[in-house]
DNA sequence: TGGAGTGTTCGATGAAGACCATACACTCCC
DNA sequence: GGGAGTGTATGGTCTTCATCGAACACTCCA
């Protein structure tokens, strides 16, 4: 029998999916909305692991955002890890790029205009 | 005074925008929609001008169809011209992919899976 | 001139999803 | 233990949009 893993925190961890299994459609749609859009941004321009969910400068309450991120997480855009109380985020650059050549590039180059 | 151009047709042309005028949200979500994704990529495959708005097989009914190339024709993915009765598609590869480089070649390369 | 073929417009309907306020859960530190 | 800080879940509202049926407009040809 495993092992199960040391358990240190009581509260169920983030459910990811791997840029590898999402269809394209999911990432498109993803993609396809202003407060996302904004958050990957951000994400993009700072190091992995240093931005917590409330640390963004978006114009919705954190009911929104939290799904928002959940939506970030299921197009495998994003990776979430518990740090203590907060929860910090990472960019999937080079899985997702590696999926969808060029898509995460347009997206953080583009004028929004 | 420069002439009017000779008016042989009494129908309102179509509406288009040219890639460059089009917001990379408004180009994400045209993509993001599994009929519209499937016009596009059976325009791909078709020699330009030869395929009419009734020729594709989407599981859609024609209104719902004139609605989808309405939404193409904004993001500055299609450009249409009348032929007699008909009304005749061309998928604006150059353009687009001058204004969103990789990003039609993504949705023509991707399983839809 | 009138009918067949093609596509758009209109009005209505239903589903999806973006949002908020509230309540809850978890972690840390005093 | 209790409170502050952080994020999630729930229930409800509102908007957007994909869709359809039906009516309409235009072109061509018999």
């Amino acid at each position: 029998m495993a092992m199960a893993e040391e358990r240190t925190s009581h509260r169920p961890a983030p459910v990811h999916s791997h840029p590898d299994e999402v269809p394209i459609l999911t990432a498109l749609a993803a993609l396809a909305d202003p407060v996302r859009i904004q958050l990957v941004r951000e994400l993009a321009g700072s190091p992995e692991w240093t931005r917590t969910c409330g640390s963004f400068d978006v114009p919705v309450g954190k009911a929104a955002l939290s799904h928002h991120f959940g939506v970030l997480r299921a197009a495998g855009l994003v990776e979430q890890r518990d740090e203590g109380p907060k929860r910090v985020n990472r960019l999937r650059r080079e899985e997702f790029d590696a999926r969808f050549p060029g898509l995460l590039e347009l997206v953080l180059r583009a004028d929004l205009g």
